[in-house]
DNA sequence: CTAGGGGTTGGAGCGCGCTCCAGGTCAAGC
DNA sequence: GCTTGACCTGGAGCGCGCTCCAACCCCTAG
C-alpha cells in the first residue's frame, strides 16, 4: 500500500502523511525498492485514531507525547491512558459548553423567528439586536 | 467605560476589541476628549454573543457577514436568522460527532483499564496499541 | 528510448486569529 | 512641571497545522 492509497483511506493528504511522519506522528513505514513509503494496514487504525484526537481538537503537542508513549510500549500503558482520560475530561466540558451554546443560538433563532412573523420589532426592542 | 474594562468585563483583550474593530465585527465606540474610546453597556452584549459565536468555532468571515447584516438594520433580520441557523445546524452536526468521540474514547480508555489491571496485555493484543 | 505519472526531499509559504511593538498623545497625581 | 500610566495608531510577528513547491528519482507503457 503506497502513499496515495493510504492517503485515500484515511483522508488525509500525502503530505499531511509524510507531515506526520517528520513530527513522530506516525512511525517511519518501511520503503520498496525505490524508496517508496509502503504501509501496512494497522498503521491505518493509528492514523485514524490520530484523526479523531485531532477532531477532539487535541493539538498536536499532545498527540506527540501520546506517540512517544505509545513507542515505548506497553511499559506506558497507565501514562497514555491518563493523557486520554485528562483529554476525554476536557472533551466533555466543551460538549456542555457547546450544549449551551446550542440552546442559547436556538433561542436566539426562536426570538428572530418571533421578531420577524410579528410584524416588525422584538421583544427586547433596541432597534439593534445581536 | 474604556477599552480595559469593556476587556475585563468581556475576557477579550484590549487588542482583541481593536482588531474586531478595525475588521468590523464591533461599531467604533465613540470617544472621550483625549480621544479614547468609550463603550456602553449594550456594547457588552454584542461582544459577549460574538463570544459565544466564537466559541461555536464560526469563523471570523462569517461573523463579519452576520455584522454586516446587523448594521443594516431590522430588514436583514431573517437573513441573520438564516445565517444563524445554517451555523446552528452545523454545530449540531458537530455536537453528534463529539459525542460519538466521546464515546469512542470511553472504550478505550476501558480497554487500557482492562488492559493495565489484568497483568499486561490487551485483548486485541499486537504488541501494540494506539 | 522516451514520456508520463507516480514517488522522494528539504524548505518555503499560507490562512487564521490574534498579539505585540514602537512611537506617540493625553490626563491625573505629586 | 514632571512622572506615571493608560490609551492611541499602523504595521509587523507569531503559533498552529498544514500545504505547496522545485528538483530530482524511479517504474512502466508505448
Amino acid at each position: 500500500m503506497q502513499i496515495s492509497d493510504f492517503a485515500r483511506q484515511t483522508g488525509l493528504s500525502a503530505d499531511t502523511l509524510r507531515y506526520y511522519e517528520r513530527i513522530g506522528l506516525m512511525q517511519p513505514p518501511l520503503r520498496d525498492g525505490g524508496g517508496r513509503r509502503v504501509y501496512r494496514a494497522r498503521d491505518l487504525d493509528w492514523a485514524r485514531f490520530l484523526i479523531r484526537l485531532r477532531q477532539t481538537g487535541m493539538p498536536i503537542a499532545e498527540m506527540q507525547a501520546y506517540a512517544r508513549l505509545r513507542a515505548q510500549g506497553d511499559a506506558t500503558a497507565a501514562a497514555r491512558r491518563d493523557l486520554l482520560m485528562r483529554h476525554r475530561d476536557g472533551l466533555r466540558q466543551r460538549l456542555a459548553d457547546l450544549a449551551e451554546c446550542l440552546s442559547l443560538m436556538d433561542q436566539k433563532i426562536a426570538l428572530y423567528g418571533a421578531m420577524i412573523s410579528s410584524g416588525k420589532d422584538a421583544p427586547d426592542a433596541t432597534g439593534h439586536h445581536s
